[in-house]
DNA sequence: CTGAAAGCGCTTACAG
DNA sequence: CTGAAAGCGCTTACAG
C-alpha cells in the first residue's frame, strides 16, 4: 500500500508533521488488518516499559489485595502498568528476576516477606538504580517504606482499654514470627509500660494451643480455652477482625455479655466488623491513604529523582470505638 | 573475558553440548555482573511468551480474587506467568490490546462483563488463533466457558425450601441486569414452576427501594423494609452471603427467630457464614473445581490443539445447609 | 512531509 | 565444542 514502516511508527506514537490524510490512510490499514505493535520489539528499541513490578505476599487476606487493587487503578490513572506476581514460598528471587528482565521502571512489594530475602532484594535493586517501594513491613535497611504504624495502632487500643478501666488483657492469636505480629506484640508491651503496667502480669495467652488459622473458628476455640481456664481477663485483643468475631461467639454462647463481661477487639475494621452484635471495636489501617502516600513516595523516584536516602512514611491508624468495647466489669 | 554471545545463550537456555568448565565460565560472569537478559529481546527472537492474560472485572469480590489466586497458582505451576489486568469501565479493549501486543498464548476473563463487547473480544481472540476462556460470564457465543451452573444452585435452593414447607419468598438484592443474577432469578422461576408455583405469586422484592450496595447494611434495611410492611414471607433468598446475613440481624433485631419464623439463604458460602446465629445455609461455588476445570479446558489449547467448537463446561454448585433454613412456620 | 538504514539484545541456523 | 552472521519488529536519526 505503500507505507514506510517509518510513517507506521509515526502515526502510532503520534508525532506530528504527518498529512492529515496519510495518518487516516495508516489507520485504515491498521484496522483492516488487525494489526498490533509487538511490545516486545516496542521495548527493545529504547522506549520505556511504563510499567511497576508489584510483588504480592498472597492475593487471599482482604486488606493486601485491597492495597493490590488501590495501587492498580492508581497506577494506571498515572499510566502505568502493573505488574503483578504472587510470592511463592522460596521463589520470591524468582519473581524479582522475572520484573528485571521485563524492565519495570519499580518494584512495590505488598505484604510480609523474609527479612533477609526482602533486605536482599531491596539493595539489589537500588544497586540497579531500579526504584522500589515496601509497603506493610517496615524496618528493612535501606528500604522505601510506607507503613501502617502498628505499634501506634496497639497503643491506641491499649489506651481505649485501660480508659474503660481494663488491667487484664487477653491476647488472641498472635502467636506468630511474622514482622507484623511481633510490632503489635511490642506496641502492646510499650503501651502497657506507659501505663504502668507490666507486660507479662497483666497479659494472658492460650494461643499455642491451636493451629494458628486466624479465623472465626480459631477466636471461638481460643475464647472457649480462656473460658474453660477461668480467671478470665476483662479485656480481649485480638489478631484481626475474623478472630474477634468468633471470640465475641465463644463468650456470647457461653453467657458472657459483650461489653459488659468481657470487651473485644479487632483490627482491619472490615465490613464484617458490623455482623456481630454488638458491632466489633476495631482499627482501621486507612488503606486508602497508604495507598496514596504509596503513590506519593514512588511516584518522583519514577522520574528518576534519585533519593539521597530512603523515605520512610507511617500512616497513623485510626480506632474505630464501637459496641464491643466498655467499661470494665468491677 | 572470551564468550560469545552465543555461548552465553546456550548456557542460560540450558542447551546440550558445552564443556562443563564453559558453563561455570559463564554463570561466574553473570553472577558477577548480574545480568539478566531482556525479556523484550527474547521474545522478540521467536522464544515463546508463555504468558497468559487475566482480565478481571474487579479486585474487591473474595470470590472473583479467590479465583484469580488459585488459577495464577495452577498457571505457574505448569510454568506460565499470569499478565493480571483489571478492567476499568469502557477500557476492556485497551486491556485486550494489551494482551495482544505482549503477545499472550491465551486470554482468560474472570468475572461479569458487557455482554456485547466480550462476545466481540472472544471474536477478535479467535480470530487472531489466541486461545481464550470466559470464567463465570455463560451465554457468550462462541465462547469457550467454565461457570457455575446458577439456574441450577438457585433450583437447589428452591428445592431445599420447599421441602422444607415454605410457598412463600423473599428475594433480597436481585435487582440488578447482570447476567449472574438475572440467571439467578431465572433458576428461581424455573425451579418454582417445576413444583407448580407461580413466581410472581409466590416471591416479593424489596430491593429498588435502596441504591444497591450488596452489603450487609443493605440486608438489614431490607429486612427492616419487609417488617415495616407486613405480610413476611417464610423464607427468603439473598443475592449473597453479607446481604443474607444482613437481613438475619434485621429479623433477629426485631425479635423475629431464625428459622423458627423466617429461614434465610446466601449465596457463597464465605468463611462469615459462620458468623452469625445460627450459621448461615449457602450455596458454595466450588471454586477450586471451577478453576481445575479452567485448566483442563485452557491446557489442551495453549498446547495448540485448535478446538473445533467452544467447550462450555458447567460446575455444579453444592448446598450447604446450616441452621439459618429451618420448616416454615404454619 | 516521507522513506531507507542502523540498531536495540537476544536466538538460531550455519561454519569452523 | 564454540563463534560470526542474520534476523525478530520496532524507533530513531538521517537523507531526500
Amino acid at each position: 500500500m505503500g507505507l514506510a514502516r517509518t510513517t507506521v511508527s509515526r502515526v502510532l506514537n503520534g508525532q506530528p508533521g504527518l498529512k492529515t490524510k496519510t495518518i487516516e490512510r495508516v489507520q485504515r490499514a491498521i484496522e483492516e488488518t488487525g494489526f498490533v505493535p509487538n511490545a516486545y520489539a516496542l521495548h527493545l528499541k529504547g522506549k520505556r516499559t511504563a510499567t511497576v513490578g508489584i510483588c504480592m505476599e498472597n492475593l487471599l487476606t482482604p486488606p493486601i489485595v485491597r492495597k493490590l487493587a488501590l495501587l492498580q487503578r492508581l497506577l494506571r490513572a498515572s499510566n502505568y502498568n502493573s505488574l503483578i506476581e504472587v510470592v511463592e514460598p522460596g521463589n520470591s528471587d524468582k519473581v524479582i528476576r522475572h520484573f528485571l528482565s521485563m524492565r519495570v521502571e519499580a518494584v512495590v512489594f505488598i505484604g510480609h516477606f523474609d527479612e533477609d530475602q526482602l533486605t536482599r532484594q531491596v539493595g539489589e535493586l537500588t544497586t540497579r538504580a531500579t526504584p522500589h517501594l515496601v509497603i506493610d513491613h517496615v524496618g528493612i535497611k535501606g528500604a522505601n517504606t510506607v507503613s501502617l504504624d502498628r505499634v501506634s495502632a496497639m497503643a491506641a487500643i491499649v489506651k481505649h482499654l485501660i480508659g474503660q478501666g481494663h488491667r487484664s488483657f487477653g491476647i488472641l492469636a498472635f502467636n506468630s514470627p511474622v514482622r507484623s505480629v511481633t510490632d503489635r506484640l511490642r506496641g502492646i508491651r510499650e503501651a502497657l509500660a506507659a501505663e504502668g503496667l507490666d507486660f507479662n502480669q497483666c497479659t494472658t495467652a492460650l494461643d499455642g494451643i491451636f493451629p494458628r488459622a486466624n479465623d472465626f473458628a480459631e477466636g471461638r476455640r481460643i475464647a472457649q480455652a480462656f473460658i474453660a481456664r477461668g480467671q478470665l481477663p476483662t479485656a480481649f485483643i485480638a489478631v484481626n477482625d475474623e478472630v474477634a468475631i468468633g471470640a465475641m461467639h465463644g463468650f456470647q454462647e457461653a453467657g458472657l455479655r459483650v461489653p459488659t463481661d468481657v470487651s473485644v477487639v479487632g483490627f482491619n475494621n472490615m465490613d464484617i466488623c458490623l455482623m456481630p452484635t454488638p458491632a466489633l471495636t476495631s482499627i482501621d489501617q486507612r488503606i486508602d491513604d497508604t495507598i496514596k502516600a504509596a503513590m506519593e513516595v514512588l511516584l518522583p523516584q519514577l522520574g528518576g529523582a534519585a533519593r539521597p536516602r530512603p523515605v520512610v512514611r507511617m500512616i497513623e491508624p485510626l480506632l474505630v470505638v464501637r459496641g464491643s468495647t466498655g467499661p470494665a466489669r468491677v
